[in-house]
DNA sequence: CTATATATGCTCATAATGAGCATATATAGG
DNA sequence: CCTATATATGCTCATTATGAGCATATATAG
């Protein structure tokens, strides 16, 4: 039974990339700007194999961590007419993995109002909260603007202290609707961010909010740091990936509760400062429990 | 550029619909116990939307919860040779909701190794554990024996206090490398569960590992509730789908410290027992906050 | 030798969680 | 009416987790 011409659907599988260098997250990307991408191999048993082999054949070393995001599918996500189904997938690797021609761009480059290590960025009280604040006064109706409103508190809210990192998906989603990221076409004024090909920047924003959510309960990070590591430098990538400083005595003390590194014995040396020990990611961890915790009150 | 024939690819959706009644959690099925399931409507814009449209063509009412669980792509996961692409979809419905002629059937029945509401199911000790001790010792060397040790007792741990309820999948997949579930063919001696066609028992447990994570962290249980309803069948709800008992107080301090619920007023009446009172869920916590708490230390 | 930059150890108040005691208010059945 | 039984609800208390911050140690840079 074949399917008929006119139903016919592409399948693509599209990978967002990630590195960190010095406290920079990186997206390994192709040609303009656009995410690595290829055809579905029916060659391969399962996609996750086939994401891995070609990630290899395009020159990339061998690909950490992998994991399938989302599968896009909206009409016109690509060219107009031709529907295109996408196997969105995130991966991480170590920063000396990556390099080898593939081009690499900083991903607070394409969300610049992200980045809230030093501070709630400008550009959110310059720019993004005035288009917002308009946006919703041209709601055409009253029940419209108090939803806008709402949306708007939660994503950008006026309280530092209330910034949910994860949201970054609801916050493109609220830009695109206002018309703020060049993506929404025609529709799009005052444009924020560097743009990406087709819906590229929404399966990045997609694989943000994925990868801030994990970071918290699984052990993620290890996979974007070299096998030694200070303290400092896993801090540092961890605040990268969040977008946020963290408490630094006590994100120790949480690491260590959890047994995730072990001593290796060696320290650093020769840079500014008082040495630090050299830790490595407990490997062992991934076996010894499926999951963290629990939230449910159970009974014994 | 059309595909070729030779790599012609079927899409279709598979949906595993959820309903709890008296604390019994069914999934809706179609003919032979299959998921139900349909090809990608080129004519809806998102998948979702198609998911939806295609629910309410058939017989179902409007579904009330919706999210894209995976897609799941194996090869020869249907029958051999062809691949077909399977997005899969996790929705949830009320009791009421559902009938109309559709089949369902509890899913404690496919996996009785989940229900620990009673303590652990006797099939564990008498069945479970000694085939799969006798899988891990027919281990080819002695690395490949102690991962299979370590595996087994994280999925099914000595220590009852140690079971983790969401680790659904592994101890399917476990059962089935161990070949004690039907599906996993000529490899299955004993077979545990009432099997399902093609994958489809492994894409419930991929929807029940995801509904038994979300409830903890977003007020999804309504969707499976009455309008009103009382804090015991809430409870009785969420320990139908975590397949755990609860401590009663602590739930109740949990949802009332969270603002989930509002007292309508009104109270339960003719039943044996004190009478409760009757709650709805505040529908506004959906919009007053994107997520649930952080684990991070942040700093302030 | 001093300024500067990190690394590490520890304390303390407050909030969240796990367990359990006690009491209130219905129905069911003699 | 009285008693057994089934829930509903209020409250306490020990333990643990979290958020903040003080103090001290040990390098490099000049």
């Amino acid at each position: 039974m074949k399917p008929k011409a006119a139903s016919a659907i592409r399948i693509e599988l599209n990978a967002v990339i990630v590195a960190v260098e010095d406290s920079v997250p990186y997206l390994l990307t192709a040609d303009g700007l656009a995410l690595p991408s290829g055809p579905l191999e029916t060659a391969h048993r399962t996609l996750e194999q086939g994401l891995r082999a070609w990630a290899k054949l395009k020159g990339q070393q061998a690909l950490g961590y992998v994991e399938q995001l989302y599968t896009f599918a909206d009409r016109g996500r690509t060219s107009v007419g031709e529907r295109a189904v996408s196997i969105g997938y995130l991966a991480l690797v170590h920063e000396a993995t990556e390099a080898q021609g593939a081009a690499r761009s900083p991903w607070y480059l394409h969300f610049p109002w992200e980045d809230h290590r030093d501070g709630a960025p400008k550009i959110i009280g310059s720019l993004i909260m005035p288009a917002l604040t308009a946006w919703k006064n041209a709601a055409p109706d009253s029940a419209a603007k108090r939803e806008r409103a709402e949306r708007i508190s939660i994503a950008f809210p006026a309280d530092p202290r209330a910034w949910n990192e994860e949201l970054v998906l609801q916050r493109y989603e609220l830009l695109w609707e206002a018309g703020l990221v060049a993506e929404a076409g025609k529709n799009a004024k005052n444009t924020l961010g560097l743009a990406m090909p087709y819906d590229h920047r929404r399966i990045v924003a997609t694989a943000m909010a994925r990868l801030r959510a994990k970071i918290k309960y699984r052990p993620v990070v290890f996979e974007l740091l070299p096998p030694q590591f200070t303290l400092l430098q896993l801090q540092n990538t961890v605040e990268a990936l969040a977008g946020l400083r963290l408490h630094k005595q006590n994100f120790r003390r949480l690491v260590e509760a959890q047994g995730l590194v072990e001593e290796t014995g060696a320290m650093t040396s020769g840079i500014s400062g008082r040495p630090a020990k050299l830790f490595a990611f407990r490997r062992q961890v991934l076996q010894e429990r499926g999951t963290a915790g629990t939230k449910l009150p159970r009974t014994n």
